[in-house]
RNA sequence: GGAGAUAUGGCACAAUCCGGUACUGCAACGGACUCGAAAUCCGUCGAGCCGCUUAUAGCGGUGUGCGGGUUCAAAUCCCGCUAUCUCCUCCA
């Protein structure tokens, strides 16, 4: 949620701000139009209300004294009829500027390129393992024995997406033997080195309320996207984020513990509502996958630099893993909702000869906090909101397809990254097994 | 799932039956005493949110778990909801 406050003293700043995250300047006026409407109506309602609280006090002293009041009274009869008419007068009106407040996104800082979709983003830089030139993948054209991560996959016998799809419906899958102990030595890896880097790891419930879904700004607006669960003011998670951010929804932090840092393992659901067609094959895009998620509640002046070291925590991940990737800043036109800054971590898939994103860090500053009321007092003593960071840490099931197609060998085999052979028992390779 | 109870400031509580300025204590803050501190004494203290204005402040509104209703007036009466506790039932 953005502050009303800001938008009523800057308009000209705010109309074109909010232009650059896709926002019509009329939804502003029309939004400002509502806001000072309501405020009049705030002010005549106010000054009823301090009229009556002033005759009321004299009623309750003349029947102390058994004195007569019932002129008194017949006058504020006609107080209180005007009071209640003003009062619900005022409550649509909070609904509506909350209602069409609700829909604005964030406002993007000031050094995010200003752009209509991804073609603005800015490579940040690059990244690869030392000896990857040494590998045949680095080659400009792949070897034809190169497979994509779901031929991989289902050739070892470690994805079954068919049944999966029998079982849930499409865009669900299986892991299979050494695919499920895979997925499981990935995630393993992930929350330690999280843990190593001062995150604290939590489980979270993975069924929230709506109000935690409005708190993290999924809903209103993205509600057609989201695994509800049917009669309940109850939704599956589309990512821990919600849970993780929404832990201290309400609540006024002692600021000696900020900066805090979450982690956490999840599952996440997402009906991929307009992505029809999108990514029909494999790991890349499922109703239902496993993801990492870190989480940081910060003071204003420290979001920023807690922002870098956030990305730099996922970027670990795949360094250590000896995936390539680079890092790109997203443009205004390609943010989400809530964030006012992104970078996306982007794994090199050599099948395809792309990057797919595998992490999304974001600074939201202080948009989701208001919405949840999220406050620490400051060195005055004053409380203000902070501001809140997610970031993918990483996705587990694109992690999963990474390794299979970047350690893939021409036997079909596939060599298991040296970080994570001590989460597979020592296990050095995936080879075909039999299957059922 | 069934029955009962509870929800009031940072904390602990009173007022609820029978509607009329939300009591008191602790904590906190300011001051006195003291070389200093403790103790003691005096004073202040409804957080947050909203609006207005002469804007580091002042005034007003709101505010007794949440949402409604009745009333000139609701912590108090009525209806609905949520959470917590106890017992029963069930269960991993």
């Amino acid at each position: 949620m953005l502050d009303i406050k800001y938008l009523r003293k800057n308009v000209l700043e705010a109309e074109q701000r909010l232009q650059n995250r896709g926002v019509s300047p009329d939804k502003l006026t029309e939004l400002l139009t509502l806001d000072k409407e309501r405020r009049d109506t705030i002010q005549s309602v106010e000054n009823l209300k301090a009229d009556r609280n002033a005759a009321s006090d004299k009623i309750a002293y003349a029947k102390r004294n058994k004195e007569d009041a019932s002129d008194a009274i017949a006058a504020m009869q006609k107080v209180s009829a005007k009071i209640k008419a003003l009062d619900l007068r005022q409550t649509e009106l909070d609904d509506q500027v909350q209602n069409l407040a609700a829909h604005f996104p964030n406002l993007a800082a000031p050094d995010v390129p200003v752009g209509t979709d991804e073609a603005a983003n800015v490579e940040q830089r690059v990244w690869e393992p030392e000896n990857y030139q040494s590998r045949p993948h680095a080659l400009l054209e792949s070897p034809e024995w190169l497979k994509a991560h779901y031929d991989v996959g289902e050739a070892l016998g470690i994805l079954d997406f068919e049944r999966g799809a029998k079982v849930s419906g499409a865009r669900f899958l299986y892991y299979v033997g050494d695919g499920a102990r895979l997925e499981r030595a990935v995630y393993n890896f992930m929350l330690d080195e999280h843990r190593k880097e001062g995150y604290t790891e939590m489980i979270t419930p993975i069924v929230v309320n709506d109000s935690a879904m409005f708190g993290t700004g999924q809903y209103p607006k993205f509600q057609e996207d989201a695994y509800r669960v049917e009669g309940l003011d109850q939704t599956y998670i589309p990512t821990a984020e919600v849970p993780l951010t929404n832990y201290y929804s309400g609540e006024t932090i002692p600021s000696d513990q900020l900066p805090i840092k979450f982690t956490a393992l999840s599952p996440s659901f997402r009906k991929e509502a307009g992505a029809a067609g999108k990514d029909t094959r494999g790991l890349i895009r499922l109703h239902q996958f496993n993801k990492v998620e870190m989480v940081k509640f910060t003071k204003p002046e420290q979001s920023y630099k807690e922002l870098e070291s956030m990305t730099n925590n996922a970027e670990n991940i795949l360094q250590k893993l000896g995936l390539p990737y680079h890092v790109i800043m997203l443009s205004t036109g390609d943010m989400g909702f809530s964030a006012a800054k992104t970078y996306d971590v982007e794994v090199w898939m050599p099948q395809q000869n792309l990057y797919r994103e595998i992490s999304s860090v974001s600074n939201t500053e202080d948009f989701q906090a208001r919405r949840m009321h999220i406050t620490y007092r400051d060195d005055n003593n004053k409380l203000q909101l902070v501001h809140t960071l997610n970031g993918s840490g990483l996705a587990v099931g694109r992690t999963v397809a990474a390794i299979l197609e970047n350690y893939q060998n021409e036997d079909g085999s596939v060599t298991i990254p040296e970080v994570l052979q001590p989460y597979m028992g020592g296990q050095e390779k995936l080879v075909a097994t039999p299957h059922y």
